[in-house]
DNA sequence: CTTAGTATGTTTGAGTTACTAACATACGAC
DNA sequence: GTCGTATGTTAGTAACTCAAACATACTAAG
């Protein structure tokens, strides 16, 4: 490594402090939190403040001693772009280092593999729309959300069963916009983006990050970083085998855990028509004779995958998402009761089940903060470009 | 991060790149490998050598220009002890920087819960025997290998089943003995230090190790770093559910994996007395007539919680270890099926399912490789300890 | 109103560390 | 014997961080 690295891998060290602080931070914690001394954050912060990375607040006091100059997350100077590609609509949210809203907005749109040109438009005039509305901001990046599974190259989406997607080339038809041309550009799976958002209110911890949604999906959180695998589709429990030989599931498997917990199984069980959304499934479920019944069959089915990937991993920690959230407190029983029984941890330690407190959107906003991450790890690559200007 | 650290960083850098290499490496090979310049590795190697860590051997033409001075860990001058405590033995190896074997030694003692002051003064015993026969090399740890589970702060054995043992305080008793005193010591678990041996095999890969013995257990290696999970029991899958509500295991649960192929669940299987051997049984085995049934029956068990794990961990190699090795070749294909059924990396990658070359002695020799890791990681301690000396 | 106390942030000079560029070295090949 | 090539070293430079002292700005108490 050389010294250059040093500066950098410093630089970040800061950059993040700022921007993961809850509450405000002078250049001394700065120095007591990140181990270095207080020239040296000076100087970094110095750099960082005039790259238009960090701001300088009015001074504070703190009982006694100087007051201390509190240091921000420069706003507006810096855009991310969040885009998310869903089966009925194409949203777009533009945030900046502070991790602030600076403008959105959503097209409704049935997306299918028929019309992937018109749903790359629709993205086109959707980020043109939010970075007019943003102000001056740079843009440093845009990550797009994909319900599916996204090659490992980050170049194409292998399958996308909510839009009927298979191997579809986005990241070439991104490439193609205009306004995209000279900006990094990442496509990624929905559900690993959401748990980014829980990873900001949890940070540093190792979870199990479970969600309903169409399908169930999820993602390995192992000390605030997501578990890739080598495909990067860690996580995505979904077809884990929870009884062998058992229902069929519309992966063409049999036993999966998505036969028995899944938007579509729900419905079919609970003998909805086809395009019944999730939000009125769930009320239906909730008027329901047997809504205990179901409700019990899903809990002891996730319980029983769930035990099996904590004792893989060795967690002790899972956060229900997406449709589990709001029935959370209700299905946690039933989880439990599987996990307890099966999982080695629940010998030692209680295993914690716990309800994500989802915004509206998570991939959105994963989304936007994953398009704004890289700057946070190398400010100075930034910096360099902000000298050129 | 400071400028030490740095220097520590790339100090341990060089250090572990002249220990894990096959081909014979100069200083200039370092630096394109380190991706450091020349002059700076002429100066770390330069203190690896005065400090006795490195030794340069003859000069080595290699086609045209000047010949390359080559590098290699220094032999005879660290002594690293690993020691194994099995059910019916307990064994001590101590091996130098460059991993050969200094001296080992072996005590037979049936090992029970009646009999823990017996088997650390086994241990005790063992321990200055080794270090006797060793030469004059400078003991730098001890690493003690347990078939159970240990405590997270690595103090205690939490539970060996073969062993008999619960709540044994082994760290404790081993401080007792006067050699340990000034010695870092460590006790682990036999199979995540079994799989040391398979890392060193494959470095930096990612694949999923399954070993049966006695019980069925495993380690999950991410890039060459074996997964740690929250109390450091990452990849024991011995309780995977494999059949809800199915066979009872003898941890009192159902349908465990362990209820359906492990050494236990075989010998009952075939019907022979407790006290015969792993060996005989895999022989007795390989006479039977429904040998065939009995292969297919343990490769679909394992195959199934295997390919569950798979897909959470999104791996795609599988390495079989233990009595899995010998009889891989025959029971891959059972596994596989499964495997390729259930795991949706099979969609894209083959799953390679694949044998370890055990050494007579995994646990044992990976102990000793893991009391000696601490030293290429921090390279800088013992440079100033032998300065000080 | 002054003085002491305290915490923040800056200045200065020094000590590391690694890098660049040039050079010395030691071989093979023609 | 000279050239080409690759290894390893030397000398000087640039970059980074650190330690210690200092300047700053506030509170609190006499």
């Amino acid at each position: 490594m050389q010294s250059t690295h040093l500066r950098e891998h410093n630089l970040s060290l800061v950059m993040r402090a700022v921007v993961n602080a809850t509450v405000p931070v002078s250049r001394a914690t700065l120095a007591r939190s990140t181990q270095l001394t207080k020239p040296t954050v000076s100087k970094l912060v110095e750099e960082l403040i005039t790259a238009g990375l960090v701001e300088e607040h009015a001074p504070v006091s703190q009982g006694s001693g100087r007051p201390m100059v509190p240091l921000h997350p420069a706003q507006h100077t810096v855009l991310g772009i969040g885009l998310e590609i869903a089966a009925e609509h194409i949203s777009c949210l533009g945030i900046d280092l502070a991790g602030g809203m600076l403008s959105t907005r959503t097209e409704y749109l049935e997306v299918t593999a028929d019309n992937v040109p018109e749903a790359v438009q629709a993205c086109a005039r959707l980020l043109d729309q939010v970075r007019a509305e943003a102000g001056p901001a740079t843009l440093v990046g845009v990550c797009v959300a994909v319900p599916g599974r996204i090659s490992p190259d980050g170049e194409s989406v292998l399958s996308a069963p909510n839009l009927d997607w298979a191997d579809v080339p986005l990241m070439r038809e991104l490439q193609r916009i205009p306004a995209l041309a000279a900006v990094p550009v990442l496509v990624q799976n929905d559900i690993r983006l959401s748990v980014l958002t829980e990873i900001a209110r949890r940070p540093d911890e190792s979870f199990m990050y479970v969600r309903g949604s169409t399908g169930v999906g999820g993602a390995i959180v192992l000390e605030g970083k997501v578990l890739e695998g080598v495909h990067g589709w860690a996580g995505e429990f979904g077809h884990t085998v929870v009884e062998p030989d058992g229902a069929l599931c519309r992966c063409g498997r049999r036993g999966c855990l998505e036969a028995y917990v899944s938007y579509h199984a729900l419905r079919e069980r609970a003998g909805l028509r086809r395009d019944v959304l999730i939000d009125e499934l769930v009320e239906e479920l909730s008027r329901s004779s047997d809504r205990a019944e179901v409700i019990g069959t899903i809990g002891r089915s996730l319980g029983l995958a769930i035990a099996n990937a904590l004792n893989i991993l060795d967690l002790s920690t899972v956060v229900l998402s997406g449709y589990l959230g709001p029935i959370a407190e209700e299905i946690a029983p039933f989880i439990r009761e599987t996990v307890d029984r099966h999982a080695l941890a629940a010998e030692v330690d209680e295993i914690v089940i716990e309800r994500s407190d989802d915004l509206a959107a998570p991939a959105l906003w994963g989304a936007a903060r994953a398009a704004i991450s890289p700057l946070l790890d190398h400010p100075g690559d930034w910096i360099a470009r902000s000298v050129r200007a």
